[in-house]
RNA sequence: GGCGGCGUGGCCGAGCGGUUAGGCAGGGGCCUGCAAAGCCCCGUACUCCGGUUCGAAUCCGGACGCCGCCUCCA
């Protein structure tokens, strides 16, 4: 069983199923104020990779990544913007679908969108007022704290310390700086929903609990997002569950940054780069295997030169994919184990990859196996052990889909009559040993954008 | 101010006391008519200074540099 860095505890541990075979995970969702960027590119494709594990496991995986359909920068665009929170929210969730997509991240098993559980929000609130752990200001309703004994656990700071660094300062009602707003009163002009203290919309930490616990009830197995969620987002959460002696999530994960040029990319910072602008200009496939090659928990660095570099390497797999005519085990979902993909030396990599990937998501140790094991099939074709060569191909390549790269051994190209002949020219004059003719058919290939490459078959090209 | 993290060879990036990470780029070689692909070999690496140890990139102390959280952020 997967064992993973667990940030309440502060240490790795075996990750445990409430309801044994059948596992529950909420990450985190986007809020749909604007175009999803590197930063969440990453979250996806880390907890992407983490449910395909467990699901090429034999696991069933019950993923639930929420929408933020209503929330301050929604607003504020839809204002600028002279257009209605709906639109917005509409337009954005569209393009983010549309980059997980691309991204070749699997559907969540739900998509709760908060304007959809406003009603149970507001229950949450009745009943954490009725326990006199949340009270109400002439602006909203805000959680004390105070009332939650370890509060600062994820933050890894008691609540003095906290306070002392504390940014915000207590103009208003609150009690203490840290206590955080269960509920917005409606301003002017801003979408509202009723409620018993006021109309107004819920505050962000509210929506996850609700949708959390709705979706997977209590104790479920795990709640993960980026790191910069740990504090204050699922303090909060965690917080408003505790307070109501629930036990919530058994674990919680937490991935690292998307770096640029040695800063953390944030919509802060104004320094992302969109996810549409990073499928634009590279294989799609590209950014995964960049976040692949780096622990989960490590800032990655996201360049340019780091991009194409992981794309040199895609055609690397691709090469091998087309070598050992791998394509029909290209692009699948969500892969589960099958044994006839691990035989002989194949299984002993299966091993050895899991092994990895079972200590805290080792991708880049999975990586270094599963680079290694391409060498030696390779090794072991180029001197005709071919039985051996095959086994570990497969392994290879479903490894590969488990984590969701497919590898394209695809080598079906249109190929025009004009560009048939010449190629059939080509072989006859290299029969001929014809060099010169033959190494001119090559370059007019060439310059007609086709690789060229010698086989035992003669001529092949490709795009 | 409080809390946490990082500093590895040209670049990216593992490493959690002793044995090859891996990728990309570069050099040499094998194979090939020449290429391409593939395979093999190679590189000045662990910020600095002390300490512990038979042995440290890896543990401890200190210095320097960098980053993050404590406010919306994946």
């Amino acid at each position: 069983m997967l064992r993973l860095y667990d940030s309440v505890a502060g240490e790795v541990r075996e990750l445990e199923m409430r309801d044994p075979g059948r596992f529950t995970m909420y990450v985190c969702g986007p809020t749909v104020s604007g175009s999803p960027h590197l930063g969440h590119g990453r979250f996806s494709l880390v907890w992407d990779v983490v449910r395909r594990w467990l699901s090429f496991n034999g696991i069933d995986v019950n993923y639930v990544s929420n929408i933020t359909d209503i929330d301050d920068r929604i607003i504020a665009r839809a204002r600028d913007e002279s257009r209605s929170e709906t639109d917005v929210a509409d337009q954005y969730e569209a393009e983010w679908v549309d980059a997980m997509a691309a991204l070749g991240v699997a559907a969540p098993t739900s998509d709760p969108h908060a304007t959809a559980f406003v009603d149970e929000m507001v229950a949450l609130i009745e009943e954490l007022i009725s326990r006199d752990v949340a009270y109400e200001t002439s602006d909203g309703v805000y959680f004390d704290v105070s009332t939650v004994p370890d509060y600062g656990v994820l933050a890894g700071q008691d609540v003095d310390s906290l306070r002392a660094g504390a940014r915000v300062e207590t103009v208003d009602e609150k009690r203490s700086p840290l206590d955080f707003a269960l509920w917005k009163k409606v301003k002017e002009g801003e979408p509202s929903w009723h409620a018993p203290f006021g109309a107004g919309r819920p505050g962000w930490h509210t929506e996850c609990v609700v949708m959390s616990e709705a979706l997977l009830g209590d104790g479920f197995d795990l709640h993960a997002g980026g790191l910069d969620l740990k504090f204050p987002h699922h303090e909060n959460e965690r917080a408003q569950a505790v307070v109501l002696n629930k036990r919530f999530a058994r674990r919680w994960g937490h991935n690292g940054w998307v770096m640029v040029g040695n800063e953390k990319m944030g919509k802060s910072l104004n320094n992302f780069t969109t996810l549409s602008e990073l499928l634009a200009s590279t294989d799609q496939r590209a950014y995964r295997l960049l976040v692949l090659r780096s622990h989960y928990r490590s800032p990655i660095e996201v360049s340019k030169v780091t991009l194409s570099d992981a794309e040199r390497a895609l055609e690397r797999l691709d090469t091998f994919a087309r070598r050992f005519e791998l394509a029909p085990r290209a692009g699948q979902v969500i892969e589960r184990h099958r044994d006839s993909d691990f035989a002989g030396v194949g299984e002993q990599l299966l091993h050895n990859v899991s092994t990895r990937l079972d200590d805290d998501l080792d991708t880049p140790g999975a990586l270094s196996l599963l680079f290694d094991a391409l060498s030696s099939a390779n090794s072991a074709a180029d001197s005709g052990e071919d039985a051996s060569a095959r086994e570990l191909a497969t392994a290879v390549a479903a490894l590969f889909g488990a984590l969701g790269l497919s590898l394209d051994g695809s080598s079906d190209q249109e190929v025009s009559a004009h560009t048939q002949s010449l190629v059939t020219e080509r072989d006859a004059a290299r029969a001929q040993r014809n060099w010169a003719e033959a190494d001119r058919l090559r370059d007019e290939l060439v310059g007609e954008g086709w690789i060229v490459e010698d086989s035992t078959g003669g001529t092949v090209i490709r795009r």
